[in-house]
This record gives structure tokens, sequence and C-alpha cells, in this order.
DNA sequence: TCAAAACGTTAACAAAAGATAAGAAATTGA
DNA sequence: TCAATTTCTTATCTTTTGTTAACGTTTTGA
């Protein structure tokens, strides 16, 4: 895939937020990098300030902490979304979120520096307020629900939930890392999984 | 306190966000509205649309769900912050989640036609987009730490967490309001405190 | 292709949390 | 003021989860 298939990949789903003008679009794309990450290589390391906000062309990541040498999976991205630590990317603060690409990824990215010219030129700016405010109000919603399982849904609740929800995870992702994505453990979601599939065979 | 001193107030927190001229300003205080609730009384209410993005000028709210008939209390907001079921408010779509005032508490709302006029308004468009991505961005921020929290701390973790960094909730809140904005139950957060305190005593 | 690593399940035990109820102290509100 | 309510703790018992380890299977990558 070359970068013109990719910017038009691009353009297509920023359509959900903002339609650029050819003129806009094109100084849009001046502010823009193409990468590409091999599987395991990281969008974005723990104890370092996340620079970019990055869109998944192809491919996907998963988010993960090292929390007393142990790897937990807090969340994932896959193509067609939006990845960054967004905390770090906007405060410009370390983050403590690895991301980690899980397969050869390709990636749209906007650096900090790239959103802060864009936010000043006369050209972009209204549109880019537009879209930043689109973007985190959606991602807000997203979280509003995340937290809102977490304080009113069990384990076991959060993960029939997910039977319901998370086609794209439950098909791609590795049982452990679902199981950290919940808040639990492995072992305990394998014994979730037993104890729904059960009552069905009796 | 009067309308006027209210708006001073909601002026200076705003210019954390965005800063008003003149002009700006007496547009923008043309599109909201003042309240006042008493204790007990709801600023949003499940299964309904929140219309409202409000500022609490004074007093506070607790955000709480019903679950199997019983009260869970998920978060907090005090005078000087802003106040809304988010989600709804964004998507016009019924909200899981009721704003109870826990004292006499003076609000300043923006409907959200109010903020789509403003949004459409020459005068008042670009500052308005950007407080909203302002805005949502730092709530995002909030959100980020709090699913990790879920994600990479125990109970006893978040607990001894908030007792850095909760002053206004821990000595504002009651101690079962606590324990489900923590995600547990009021027995084990006071089983949790036990545990705690003990070893300090010994 | 083949050894190493990763993955999922299960078992056994420990630790923590949930449910329920009782009781004391503090707060509230009429 | 004073009865009612709320709040917090504690105890008991149950359920769930965490921890560790073992085992077989699958996947990976050199």
């Amino acid at each position: 895939m070359d970068a013109a298939t990719a910017l038009i990949i691009y353009k297509t789903y920023l359509e959900r937020y903002v339609t650029f003008s050819t003129e806009e679009w094109e100084t849009f794309t001046q502010h823009v990098t193409f990468t590409k990450l091999k599987k395991k290589q990281h969008f974005a390391t723990a104890d370092t300030v996340c620079d970019k906000f990055g869109f998944l062309v192809s491919g996907s990541v998963r988010y993960y902490h090292i929390i007393n040498g142990e790897d937990i999976t807090s969340y994932f991205s896959f193509e067609q979304e939006f990845t960054s630590s967004y905390k770090s990317f906007l405060t410009r603060t370390p983050t403590i979120t690895y991301i980690q690409a899980l397969e050869e990824t390709r990636l749209i990215n906007i650096s900090y520096d790239a959103f802060q010219k864009m936010l000043a030129n006369p050209i972009l700016a209204h549109k880019m307020e537009r879209f930043g405010r689109l973007v985190a109000e959606h991602y807000l919603c997203c979280y509003e629900d995340r937290v809102a399982s977490f304080i009113t849904q069990s384990p076991e609740e959060r993960y029939l939930q997910l039977l319901q929800t998370g086609r794209d995870i439950l098909q791609r992702m590795p049982q452990h890392y679902i199981a950290h994505f919940l808040g639990i453990t492995p072992v305990s979601l394998s014994r979730i999984r037993k104890r729904i599939m059960e009552p069905v065979v009796k």
C-alpha cells in the first residue's frame, strides 16, 4: 500500500469528524507523517512523552502497563482507529503506558508540533479545533461507559457485555489480554468462562 | 449571591480554558441560564436526556446509578467545577446516571441548543470549538487515569492514592459513597481502612 | 522442521471481597 | 429536643478472585 492509498483511507475516516476542502486537505497532509511498525515494536513507551497522535491505516496495537514486573494489557486499537497515549500527547508529560504493534502496522501520525501549527494556521485552525473537540468528545463517551462498567458491573457481567459488543477484541486478542482489559487475571477469566458455559450444557 | 457575582466566578474559571473579549462575553452570557438546586434535587435523571452542561458556582453533586434497586455512587463534583452527564449531553441519548445536589447548589448552565447556537454564531464559534475541545481533553485525561487505576491497582491501592490526592472527596463525602466510587462495597472499604491503620498502631 | 515460547485450563490453597445482620455513634430534621 | 435516619464498624458466612504450579495444546520463529 502506498501513501496515497493510506491518505484516502485516512480522509474517509476523518470525515466522521470533519470534512476538508481541497485546500485544507493539502495543507493538512503536509503536517502528517507515515510510519510502519513491525510486530512488537512500540508506538509509545512508558516514562517518555508520547509525541504523536496516530491513525492505524492497517494493523493493531495493544496498550499495556508494567506493574511489579508484570505485563498488564489495558486496551486495544485496530485498523481505522486512532491511537495515542492521549494524556501524554496533550499535556507533554511522560506516559505510563506502552503501546505496542501486534502485527505489521501502518500509521499516519500528527506530531504535537504539527498539531499546534495547524491550530495556529488560519487555513486549518477552525477545522482543527473542531476536529480535536469531536475526537476528544468521542473518546470521552467511550471512557464514560468504561468507568461505569467498573463501578456498576461484576467482572462476569463485563465479560458478558464484551461477548455482545466486543467482536474485534474477542476474535483477535488472546484471552489473557482480554482478562487484564476486564480488570481480572487470566485464571479468573478462564473460571468465569467455565461458569458461563456449564449451565448451558446441563 | 447575585447573578453578576456568579458570572464573575464563572468567567474567572473559564479563563483556564479560553479568554473572552467583552463582546464575546456579552454574547456568551446571553446563552447561559441560572438555576439553583436544593439538597437532594436532581441535575440529571437516569433514562432521560441530560440537556445541560452545568458549572457549579457553589455547592456539590454526586453521580449515582441504581443497580438492582441499590444506590451506587460513581463520582462527585464540587463548586467551581463543571457537571453534566457528558455523553448524554453530547449525543442526546438517555443517560444511565443520576446527578444529585448534596447541598444547596447554584449553577450556571449551557443547554444543548445554546451550545449549538454558539458554535454556529460567528462571534463565538471559534472560541466555543476551542472551549469544547479543551474541556473534553481535560476530562479525557482524568478518565484515562481513572481507567488505569481500575486496571493496574487493587482497591486498597486506589484508596491509598485517594488519601494522597482526594482531599475534597475524603473530607466532604461519607465513606460509603467513597467506597462505591472506588468500585467496592462500604463494608470492604471499612476493612481496608482497618488493614491500613492497624500496622501503624502496633 | 523442531525446539522454545505462548496460551488456556485446571487444581489447590490463600486472600480478598460480597452479603447479611447487628449494634453503636453521629447526624438530621420536624 | 428527640425520634428517626444515616453512617460506620464488626462478625459470620459465602463467593469470588488471586497466586502458584502443573499440564497439554497451539503457535512461533529461527
